[in-house]
Formats: C-alpha cells, structure tokens, sequence
DNA sequence: ACTATATCTGCGGACTTCTGCAGATGCGCA
DNA sequence: TGCGCATCTGCAGAAGTCCGCAGATATAGT
C-alpha cells in the first residue's frame, strides 16, 4: 500500500500536479518550457520533475542539452486511473489554463524546436 | 490549485489510503471497527480520521459513544474521480483485502450495533 | 579550449508530518 | 455521582519536505 500512496504523495505538492497535467495535456515537454509556463525557477522545476521520475509517475528524454519530459505508461489500474484525473478533471483548472498561456507565449521565438 | 493538492495529499499516506478505500467499500464505520480493521492504535486512526475530515473527505456522525465515519459526497469533478480510484483500483489490494478479513473478524461478537 | 545555454544537485534553514504516550473529553448506565 | 468504554488531543522527538542559493555537469558552437 506503500507504493500506492507514494503515488499520491508524488501528487500533492501544487507544484508537481502542475507538471503532471501539463504533460497530461501536452505531452513530451522541455525543462525550460515547463519552467516558462509555471513561471518558476529551472532548479525547482527540475528538482519537483525529479520526483516524479523516482516516482515512477514520469520520464525523461535527453535530447542535445534540452530534457524533454513526459508521463509515462500507466503500467497499473491505479497509475491508469491517476492519469484520467489529471486529464479529465484537472485540464480545465484556471491554473493550468494560465500554465498553457504562459508556456504557449513562451514558445514563439524559443530556441528548443518543435511540438 | 492548492486545493486539489491537498486531496492527493490527503490520501498520501497509508494508512489513510487504507481508511479511505475501506470507507469506500464498506460505507458508513465506527472508528474501532476501523481500527480492528487496520491492526492500528485507535489513536492513530482517530487522528488520521480528522486529516481526511479537515479534507472534506470524510464526515462524521456520532451516535452514542460512537463515532461513525463515511466518505463524504464528492462535490468536484476531481473527487469523483478520486472516489472512483478507491472503489475501482484499491478495493482489490491485498492490504485491503486483509483489512477486509481483520473486520469481518472483530465484528463477531462486537457492541457497536449493526451494518 | 572557451563560452553560453540547459539542467541538475549539495547544503542549510524553516517548516510540516507522523508517531507514541499520557491524559482529556464525551456518553451511557447503575 | 462514579465507572467503563469510545474517541480525541497536547506534547515532544524523529523524520521528512520544500525552498533558495551557489556551484556542478552536460552539450553545442566557435
């Protein structure tokens, strides 16, 4: 039950529920671009994608100097479940709204291509 | 967003992931029954009771000496789906399942009335 | 090799969480 | 009023969390 509540806790913090539902929308996204959209420092951003990663919740793409992030398959019911709340529930949230606006301004004239 | 963390936050822990579903499956529970349950110090339960409570997702009603807990109605689209992730993927966890037996058990011969 | 950009990490401090114990409170009954 | 049972709560210690800062590491380009 332990793991079950770690996946909880790794959603608890506003920070990172922030992050899950950005990916949740978005999907693979760049360190920088996360940081733009949440208007937070790099170190926090990357220190709160951390433990999603140990979570199990996320993972990680190096690509050139850039890390693209994105939620990882729901390998249980529970993580399956987690990720409808995330999508279904949390995308229309203003705060997550004002996230995307954010990170959409952010993405012209960004240097880390694509998506 | 804060608001929402602190639903996940609130179901991070263990023991209150464990109380949660049980109230899920079983409905309205007396705090002892809930700690024959567990195989935890009444204590424990009690305070982990008033976490979810001060959550909103839990209410009490006290009868006599009893005090009787159940999920509260969901209110948001996120605790619906919250809900749904303790009926549909824990209620099957095999600590759930033991805390299933450990009631039945202890409501042999118990004083608390009924259900 | 040197620089610039992107990302990560060690540290210290403020704060919160969880736990067990002991005692308080609430309720029903004699 | 006094007893017994169910439940709650104040306290203190151990452990964990979150944050900002400063510096480390990684990569691409010159």
């Amino acid at each position: 039950m332990q793991e079950e509540a770690a996946l909880f806790k790794a959603l608890s913090d506003p920070t990172r529920l922030r992050l899950a539902v950005l990916l949740a929308i978005r999907g693979e996204t760049c360190v920088c671009d996360l940081a733009a959209a949440l208007d937070e420092p790099d170190y926090k951003i990357s220190r709160h994608l951390g433990i999603l990663r140990s979570g199990g919740l996320v993972e990680a793409r190096r690509e050139g100097a850039w890390m693209y992030y994105r939620l990882s398959e729901d390998r249980t019911d529970l993580e399956k479940c987690l990720h409808d709340c995330l999508r279904e529930c949390l995308t229309k949230h203003p705060t997550v709204r004002e996230d995307q606006n954010r990170l959409q301004d952010a993405r012209r004239g960004a240097k880390c291509d694509e998506r």
